[in-house]
DNA sequence: GCTAGGCAGTAACATTAGTTACAAAGGATT
DNA sequence: AATCCTTTGTAACTAATGTTACTGCCTAGC
């Protein structure tokens, strides 16, 4: 475990800190698609990712979902955070994106290594600053854009995250995470289409230039 | 000051640490309306919210405005740790709702205060915490409801704020905030007075009934 | 090969929100 | 009182998005 943790978070955490971390942490490997958080859960655990991707969604009351942003390789939860901090519910739900490799952090180690390390501090602030400023820009794209330009947004992160140029979903579930209907991403994917900007398939899209 | 500190602070913080902020802290009295930070500026300090309001607003590029979220007593402003500690520029505007007297504390305490005093560190993970719910639920609103539900939630959390059943605002201020237009806003807020939930005059907004 | 179920294309329509334009009313100043 | 500016009301229109309904197509499983 000390091999990946020092890949990852080598050059942002101290030697002795990837100790503690190796010692207490529980490593783990999940498929893509495997429902890490789901709305309501209490969280006993911090989750520090190793590689691969997780999406954080919102929901309404209704099951209707939001994608909020995604999690990435020396990226961790701060609504996890938040949660055990406060011991409260989580707001959101996590599901991997693509397999991934973790490792989980019992919560009581939080508050003594923010105390003990610097370093840590520093992760966990920063932690901090980057899932604001994600969620920041989130709500921008929503409250300032229009459907076609979200739904361009959304196809180039997509594509950055599973590194490559094509995006393996339905209509119906992009519709999902942009809180839409799948008529009208099917409408605008096709307009995308005719400007030669992407190719649309069975399940999934290709994309030529965006 | 230690009084003011007391008064707003004293259940939450170590007498020594209210000590210390009232050594290095900068007692300030702002008026309604009154520009604490703009976008892109550097922030040296990090306000405590004595009394009063501040309101919290994003800009897109183009000067539209959203309304985030509101600080009252007791608040500070996570954006501006977040800001601060990455030595970044602020994304958010900050604007006294209200009259507001606050505490401005240097920048540099920070650090040093996180080690020291549990209660701080408590105060500002919570800090962060609750930020990250407001906008989160700020984005709830404008991805899931529509602007209608958005007006009433508007005017509530409105008169709340403002400690009162009067809204102190033009149509066209509303529209700015919730990032609409004047005349979208007077078409729902005359079907509010019609439904009887509030009463509209020049310059002024009565809530009966929301 | 056949078929059921999931997926995508499209038309027609409804609803919501934004825009333009103009009228009327209130309030301040002269 | 006459004038001017701000605020509000309203109509008519456009644009964007969502909804319903139906079609054909692909393909996995029989």
């Amino acid at each position: 475990m000390i091999q990946e943790l020092t890949e990852s978070y080598g050059n942002i955490f101290e030697k002795d800190l990837i100790t503690e971390i190796a010692q207490v942490g529980t490593y783990k490997e999940v498929p893509e698609g495997y429902k890490l958080i789901e709305i309501g859960d209490y969280i006993k655990g911090m989750p520090l990712l190793i590689s691969g991707a997780i999406k954080i969604l919102r929901d309404d009351n209704d099951g209707d979902e939001l994608l909020l942003y995604y999690l990435e390789k020396g990226d961790t939860c701060s609504m996890t955070l938040a949660c055990c901090m406060g011991d409260s519910k989580s707001e959101i739900r996590a599901i991997t994106e693509t397999d991934s490799k973790l490792i989980m952090v019992p919560m009581q180690k939080m508050e003594e290594w923010t105390v003990k390390y610097k370093s840590w501090r520093n992760f966990v602030f920063n932690s901090y600053h980057e899932r604001l400023n994600e969620l920041l820009s989130t709500l921008d794209s929503i409250a300032f854009d229009k459907m076609d330009a979200r739904l361009i947004s959304y196809l180039k992160e997509k594509a950055r995250i599973n590194k490559g140029n094509v995006i393996h979903n339905t209509h119906q579930e992009i519709a999902y995470e942009l809180h839409s209907s799948r008529v009208v991403i099917s409408r605008l994917l096709k307009k995308l289409e005719q400007m030669g900007a992407i190719e649309l398939h069975r399940n999934y899209i290709k994309i030529l230039d965006l």
